[in-house]
DNA sequence: GCAGCTACCTAGGTATACTAAGTAGCTGCG
DNA sequence: CGCAGCTACTTAGTATACCTAGGTAGCTGC
């Protein structure tokens, strides 16, 4: 499929999986970017730190996630742990339950059209 | 929801969604305009002109559809039918075979994100 | 000494959708 | 007759999200 497509189909749902990964366990920017590629390299095409630091800082701005500062093992410097606000669970499973609307509604403009190939 | 997270949801999909609506049958873009409202405006907001016809004319120029100019019986003024290419309706498969992919793929990072309340 | 890993940061570019306006002719109501 | 409302297409400007392509910095192992 062409990147281009890939691209923005992304739009919205990478903000909803990051908000994801962060909801099951306290999580930081390094991980969710490793764990992104091992689900959905494929699919998604890899993930790149500047496409996930970006999106931290909005759902922080957003105040949706919250950042607990800790020293990183590995390199001497410092990883930013990310969890969930009260807010940003709330957020998450409108957003879940949009979602899930959405496909509803995507799908059946896509059962209706004339296409043969198209049926499941 | 909000309006913001509805609009990010439509990228790229609307554009499936117009290839669709083209595919079924031989249509206009005040046509789709109205179907497109008929179907979607509870989940994907009302679609507007500035919307739908600068796709129309993306879509053109990838060809992906094409034109037939026809006079107007409403107004006296015209109506440009489209249709699809062949490469159109290639290109159309694609997506809604990537579309498909790219939903399970979503799922999968709901159906682990640990909030109770998402289970189905 | 250098490659490769962990870990974070940012400026600039591109594509998509929305806002808000405009053009133009027809129909129907009072 | 005037005007609202419908059909039907057009476009300039704005906002936003994601990607590209770099950068900083310390650790480990060859």
């Amino acid at each position: 499929m062409d990147s281009k497509y890939v691209q923005q189909f992304k739009k919205g749902s990478l903000e909803m999986m990051l908000l994801c990964l962060v909801a099951r366990k306290e999580t930081y920017g390094y991980e969710i970017i490793t764990e992104l590629n091992d689900k959905g390299a494929a699919i998604l095409g890899y993930a790149k730190e500047g496409t996930v630091y970006p999106i931290l800082y909005r759902l922080q701005d957003a105040e949706l996630i919250k950042c607990r500062i800790a020293p990183a093992v590995a390199n001497g410097g410092f990883k930013k742990y990310y969890s969930l606000t009260e807010k940003g669970q709330k957020t998450l499973l409108e957003l879940i339950a949009f979602w899930r609307d959405y496909t509803v509604c995507v799908n059946s403009f896509i059962d209706e059209c004339a296409l043969p190939e198209v049926a499941i």
